[in-house]
RNA sequence: GGCUCGUUGGUGAAGUGGCUUAACACAGCGCCCUUUCACGGCGUCAUUCACGGGUUCGAAUCCCGUACGAGUCACCA
C-alpha cells in the first residue's frame, strides 16, 4: 500500500484560525495514525492579501498545538520542493500549456467590469451566474489581443459530464458539468488560481488524502476534471464540517463573540496540550466515553470514519472546562509559569513576596480555567475597597453576625501571631465564646473580609490577607 | 435562483433496522463530602430523534416529499 500523505495547505493570508488549526489537526492525526507524513504547503498566489509572517506566524502556531509537519518550506524533500506556490510557477506554466494544446483551455479577453455586469445580469434574471463564453466577440478578442492585453486561461468546462467521488465523509457525491461555468486556472498576472495550482500540487507532492473544509465540496469537481484530463489519480476526499458559531454560522474571521486565532488562546493562557483535545472534538468523536486524551492517544484512537456530518458549533464552555482538567494536571511549577504573569501584568504585586504570589496563584489551582482568569478573581488581596453583593448582605443580616464580628474581631486583635495554626485557633475561639458554628460561623467571616460567598479556603485566605487588612476589613 | 450538504435535549454529541422506554460530556438544578468556599462524588434534566407520508413483524436508523438551516456559484483560498 502507499504510503499516506496528507497536506495542510494554507494562505499566508492571516494567522491560523481555530479552522485552519482544526484541518490541520485532523489532517496530522490521520497521517500519524496511518504512520503517514504530514506536510505543510503554503498556497500564496493571492499575493495582494498576502501578510507578512503569514507563513512563520502559521508554522509558529501550529508548532504551539504540537503540530510539527514531516515537510515544509523550512525542512523541504528535494523530490517534493519547493513549497510555496509562487516557487513552482514553472510547474503550473508547463501544465497550462499542455491543456491549452490539448484544447482543454484556451485565453480569456474578458474585463473584470464584463465579468461583474454579466454576472449582475444572470442573477437580476434569477439565473445562476454563470461564465458565458459569448460575452464578447471574436473580432474584439482578436483586437484586445492585438493591442497587448494580458489574458487569463480559462479551462473548457466539458459538455454532459458527471462528476461523482466518494466523500470518506458524506459518501457519494455527485455534480453536473452543465452547473460549472468555464473557470479561471492562470490570472491574467500570469499566477494559477487555488483550484488550479492545488491538483497539480497534490499530484506532484504525492498526496493520497485530503480532508477539508466543508466549503470546498463545491470546489471538487472543477479539480476533478483536471485529474481527468491530465490522467492523473486523483486523491481521497474528505470534507469535514463547519465549524459554527452560536447563530448557526460559518465562523468568520470578523465574528466577535468568539475568539478566532490560536494565538489569542495562547495570549490568555490557554495550554497546548487542552487546544490540541478541544480541537480534536470539534467535528470528531471517539468511540469511547471519555474525552480527555493525550496526543499520543489521540493518534492511536483517531478514525475518520467517525468525523461528523453536521456542523459544530464552537462551545467555548466546554474548552474551559477542558483546559480547567489540563490545569489541575499541571504541576506546581508548570502552574505558576504559566499563570503567573497574568497575575503580575494586572495587579501591583511590588510589595508583594514571591512566596506570596505563589501561594495565592496555587490556591486557584483547582478552580481556574485558563491563565488570564486569574484577573479579577482575586481582588480581594489587592483592592482595598470591597463591594457586597445581595447575598452578602443577607449574610450580614444574619442575625448572628454581628457577634461572629465583635468576637473575631476580639480575637484577632489579642493574637500575637499569624500563622495558620492561630488563624484557626482564633475562629475555633469565637466558635467557643459565642455559640455560633458551621455556615453561620464560617460565612460570615468569609463575607466580612471579602466581599463575596465563594472563594478559596478561609484559613488561607485570611493568611494571605494579613492581620492588617483583616482588621481594616472588620471595621472600626 | 441553481447546485451541494445538513437537521437527535439549553449545548457538544453517541447511535448505520430489533441490545435504545436514545450513551457520554458541558452547562443548569438538587443532594452528599468539607464546621464555610472550592475541588470531588451522587442524582435529575429528550416517552423522543424538524415535519408529513411510505417500506418493514419492527425505524432516530431505509425511501419519498415538505419545512428550516448552511455552504457554494470570484482573475479569494
Amino acid at each position: 500500500m502507499k504510503k499516506i500523505r496528507v497536506r495542510y495547505a494554507p494562505s499566508p493570508t492571516g494567522h491560523l484560525h481555530i479552522g485552519g488549526a482544526r484541518t490541520a489537526l485532523f489532517n496530522y492525526l490521520y497521517a500519524k495514525h496511518h504512520n503517514g507524513d504530514f506536510i505543510f504547503r503554503l498556497e500564496d498566489t493571492d499575493i495582494e492579501r498576502n501578510i507578512e509572517n503569514g507563513e512563520a506566524s502559521q508554522l509558529d502556531n501550529l508548532s504551539w498545538l504540537g503540530i510539527i509537519p514531516d515537510e515544509s518550506p523550512l525542512n523541504p524533500k528535494e523530490q517534493y520542493a519547493p513549497y510555496r506556490q509562487t516557487e513552482r510557477l514553472a510547474i503550473y506554466n508547463a501544465i497550462k500549456e499542455q491543456l491549452i494544446q490539448e484544447g482543454h483551455a484556451y485565453e480569456c479577453y474578458c474585463t473584470p467590469e464584463e465579468l461583474q455586469a454579466e454576472r449582475e445580469r444572470q442573477e437580476a434574471l434569477g439565473l445562476a451566474p454563470m461564465y458565458n463564453r459569448e460575452l464578447i466577440s471574436e473580432d474584439e478578442k482578436l483586437a484586445r489581443k492585438n493591442s497587448g492585453m494580458k489574458p487569463s486561461i480559462r479551462l473548457k468546462v466539458p459538455e454532459n459530464k458527471v462528476y461523482e467521488f466518494k466523500d470518506l465523509i458524506r459518501g457519494d457525491v455527485k455534480f453536473e458539468s452543465k452547473d460549472i461555468g468555464d473557470w479561471v486556472i492562470v490570472k491574467s498576472n500570469g499566477i494559477p488560481t487555488y483550484n488550479f495550482a492545488v491538483v497539480v500540487d497534490d499530484h506532484s507532492m504525492d498526496i493520497t488524502h485530503v480532508f477539508r473544509g466543508e466549503e470546498h465540496i463545491s470546489n471538487t469537481p472543477k479539480q476533478l476534471m483536471l485529474y481527468e484530463m491530465l490522467g492523473w489519480d486523483k486523491p481521497e476526499f474528505a470534507h469535514m464540517t463547519l465549524i459554527v458559531n452560536e447563530e448557526r454560522k460559518k465562523l468568520s474571521k470578523r465574528d466577535e463573540t468568539i475568539m478566532q486565532f490560536i494565538s489569542q488562546y495562547k495570549d490568555e493562557g490557554y495550554i497546548p496540550e487542552a487546544m490540541f483535545n478541544f480541537l480534536a472534538l470539534l467535528g470528531w468523536s471517539p468511540e469511547v466515553e471519555e474525552e480527555i486524551f493525550t496526543h499520543e492517544k489521540l493518534i492511536e484512537i483517531f478514525d475518520a470514519e467517525r468525523l461528523s456530518k453536521s456542523p459544530s458549533m464552537f462551545d467555548k464552555n466546554k474548552l474551559k472546562w477542558i483546559n480547567n482538567r489540563y490545569m489541575k494536571e499541571l504541576s506546581e511549577d508548570k502552574y505558576l509559569k504559566l499563570v503567573k504573569p497574568f497575575l503580575v501584568e494586572y495587579y501591583d504585586c511590588s510589595n508583594k513576596s514571591e512566596n506570596w504570589l505563589n501561594l495565592l496563584l496555587l490556591l486557584y489551582k483547582e478552580q481556574i480555567s485558563y491563565g488570564k482568569e486569574i484577573q479579577g478573581l482575586v481582588d480581594i488581596f489587592f483592592n482595598d475597597e470591597i463591594k457586597y453583593n445581595e447575598n452578602c448582605v443577607e449574610v450580614l443580616n444574619w442575625e448572628t453576625t454581628p457577634q461572629v464580628k465583635e468576637n473575631f474581631k476580639k480575637q484577632v486583635v489579642t493574637s500575637e501571631s499569624w500563622d495558620e495554626e492561630t488563624i484557626k485557633n482564633c475562629v475555633k475561639a469565637v466558635q467557643k465564646e459565642t455559640g455560633i458554628k458551621g455556615k453561620q460561623l464560617f460565612m460570615a467571616i468569609r463575607v466580612m473580609v471579602s466581599g463575596s460567598e465563594h472563594g478559596p479556603d478561609l484559613t488561607q485566605t485570611l493568611l494571605l490577607l494579613g492581620k492588617e487588612t483583616v482588621l481594616n476589613r472588620l471595621g472600626e
